[in-house]
DNA sequence: GGCGATTTGTCCGTATGTATC
DNA sequence: AGATACATACGGACAAATCGC
């Protein structure tokens, strides 16, 4: 028998109770431990994780093993962008940008990668993913999936200026078209970019050629959409 | 100890082999029961539940008490090109593009609207909100604004390719930018657009200018992003 | 650095409720 | 009414990360 007057279940009114809990919180702060807050609710310690579950997916608190479930910055009011101007100027005064090379790999071409860089099926790609911050704020992750005969001319390469470093060896590439999109961050995105998993990415597949005309990167970068915005202009 | 050579948990794996799985399954399928499939990859129904969670948050099953789990439709993805008219583009891939004026009227301008539209502060701009479906499915709001002199030639419009409606009455427009961004919908927007307000939109906004090259049209759409994507070609 | 205590993460077992067929 | 399927809740156990002594 449901002894509580409500219908909901037990884990959403105790998620109703932790958010008024957690709302006099203060950012930064951590919870009493799952034990704890089992016992003072007199729940079992997997309803209450249960009831967390609500507020970690809300983007309200974030766990950390060992040490305990933190409370979030408050939800950024998301900002009607159109005419706040996040513009290519400012990003090009000079702001920090930085880019870490985080993965280096050799690897059989998938499908869709063979036929877009025009490779034969199964034919070896290189791919690098890099983390680009500015201002010391992680914002993109980039897959970048180069024809594995490319590999001795990017050996060298340990972060900074991807295009660059091409350029400067003899490799100037052109976008031949991109793809935006925008979706949810997957765990990893959201750990990589320090982001909520409820907060959007925006996405870009691009795909650059060489002068000759041939398809040479193909590249997909996530960046939290709070960050980063796409201008084009033909 | 954990008998799995991955070092991943198992309900990650498990969610790794059920999007294979489903993947290979028709949308509106049934997924065998819980039970059965926890016998069948030989863990707990909890570990099973736990591994289908993330492809419920994917937006691939939906759980129907005492029915059981249903794969869902896959999201098709309406790529629109930038440079040209939305109708237009999309219309040539065979796509049903309806477009419903939902809202009319005229206000002051903004102070950001005065000046990419170059109007004078508080001058009166002509603002229509539509919806656009594609194959009856809604898929983007989009706010037009123009200085209110326009309004007699607009007058007339009901609905339809707006782009077109205003080449023919002697006003052909082109892009002079677009800003592309994504967030996540509001209440009203999630509901005329029929879609969670956890899923993201992506958002454009595109200043178009006259053959004189004065901006004319300042537009801002918000669209599903798992049903749109937009497209780039230099 | 090591070691134990604490805290979150994962997994299993079991029982009961509730909706559907 | 009975069987089946998903939903909720409790219990125990151990792993893995963190922190303080």
């Amino acid at each position: 028998m449901n002894l509580s007057r409500q219908d909901q279940p037990i884990y959403l009114e105790l998620a109703e109770t932790l958010r008024r809990e957690v709302q006099r919180m203060q950012p930064g702060d951590y919870l009493p431990g799952e034990l704890h807050l089992a016992t003072r609710f007199a729940v079992n310690r997997h309803t209450l994780r249960r009831a967390m579950d609500e507020l970690v997916q809300e983007g309200q608190l974030a766990r950390h093993k060992g040490k305990g479930t933190r409370v979030l910055d408050r939800p950024v009011i998301y900002p009607m962008r159109a005419e706040s101007a996040y513009s290519a100027s400012l990003s090009a005064q000079g702001l920090g940008v930085e880019a870490r090379l985080l993965e280096r790999r050799v690897r059989p071409a998938s499908e869709a990668e063979a036929e877009r860089l025009q490779l034969d099926p199964g034919a070896a790609v290189l791919e690098l993913l890099t983390l680009r911050l500015i201002d010391k704020q992680p914002v993109s992750l980039i897959r970048h999936r180069y024809d594995a005969v490319l590999e001795p001319v990017l050996a060298d390469y340990e972060g900074g200026s991807l295009r660059g470093f091409l350029a400067d060896r003899g490799t100037a590439l052109t976008r031949a078209y991109s793809l935006i999109g925008a979706r949810l961050p997957s765990r990893e995105e959201a750990d990589r970019l320090l982001m909520s998993r409820q907060a959007p990415l925006l996405s870009v597949l691009t795909l650059s050629q060489n002068p000759a005309g041939q398809p040479v990167e193909l590249s997909y970068s996530t960046s939290r959409a709070d960050r980063f915005q796409y201008q084009v202009t033909p």
